[in-house]
DNA sequence: TTGCTTGCAAAGGGTTTGCATAGGA
DNA sequence: TCCTATGCAAACCCTTTGCAAGCAA
């Protein structure tokens, strides 16, 4: 595979770019694929899957490794992820966590850091609530 | 399926939780399979999967969900990880980040948080070397 | 016109499951 | 003995790829 030294402006990818952009919460490729499809019909999913991992190699979109699947976040404004472990749920966290990052070889592992990412860890309301029968991991 | 009442202490169990304590780096199933086949070389993977899953729904080992797969961590104790954006590469960082967990409703979602993780983005190392040409993202 | 993109469909690779048998409590 | 756990293989995702046609630049 010739990696593309060019990349063009298609309905397609603006499209993905788009529907990212604009949603509230971490879809994964398929619920992209099928909110797209609104718009364009007869995308393809493998078209969503091409654009959004070139998206994410130009830095455009960021992408949330989970168990249970590869989630996609369109906002780039620095923030923070709480994560279910009852059933999964994600959400945003926007707060200023003021962390100092790692300044001796010992703790970055002689990395070459360029930021972070926390993760909170929780039961979301509704398992809290379900306690004794917590949701299904995702 | 119904669920289980009891768990019981079997070799394979007791093998793949074992194998995995004693990794040093975050294994994918796959990789503890393979290990843990040198002392039960009759194993199947299917029982090193539902194994990982069943240590992990009791809080015996950790899941690290990642872009390329899903990797296990046997250690227990609090820490975070250093991820390369490069090849994907993953470490420990031991370090006391003193991080405070957000108080507001509006921060937390409501989430009855129980703790949290930090992941530090950067290039490895070797990555820093090839950096004109990195790695593939794993 | 050039060569990046797309749709479609098949291929791939990781993870889960059904079932008969083995084995822990 | 009772019920959970295992081995094996098939089934199931989710994601990636090959290819011919479409379409930005």
């Amino acid at each position: 595979m010739p990696e593309p030294r060019h990349s063009r402006k298609t309905r397609q990818r603006e499209a993905v770019l788009a529907e990212l952009r604009k949603a509230k919460d971490h879809p994964t490729a398929d619920q992209l694929y099928e909110r797209v499809r609104k718009a364009i019909p007869r995308i393809s999913l493998g078209t969503v899957y091409r654009n959004l991992e070139l998206l994410a190699a130009v830095g455009a979109i960021r992408v949330v490794g989970s168990p249970g699947g590869r989630r996609y976040d369109g906002e780039m404004a620095s923030h923070h992820h709480v994560r279910c472990t009852g059933c999964g749920r994600l959400d945003d966290v926007h707060m200023d966590v003021g962390l100092e990052m790692p300044r001796s070889a010992r703790f970055s592992h002689n990395y070459e850091l360029t930021g972070y990412q926390v993760e909170f860890l929780g039961l979301c309301p509704a398992c809290v609530k379900n306690f004794s029968r917590p949701g299904r991991k995702t």
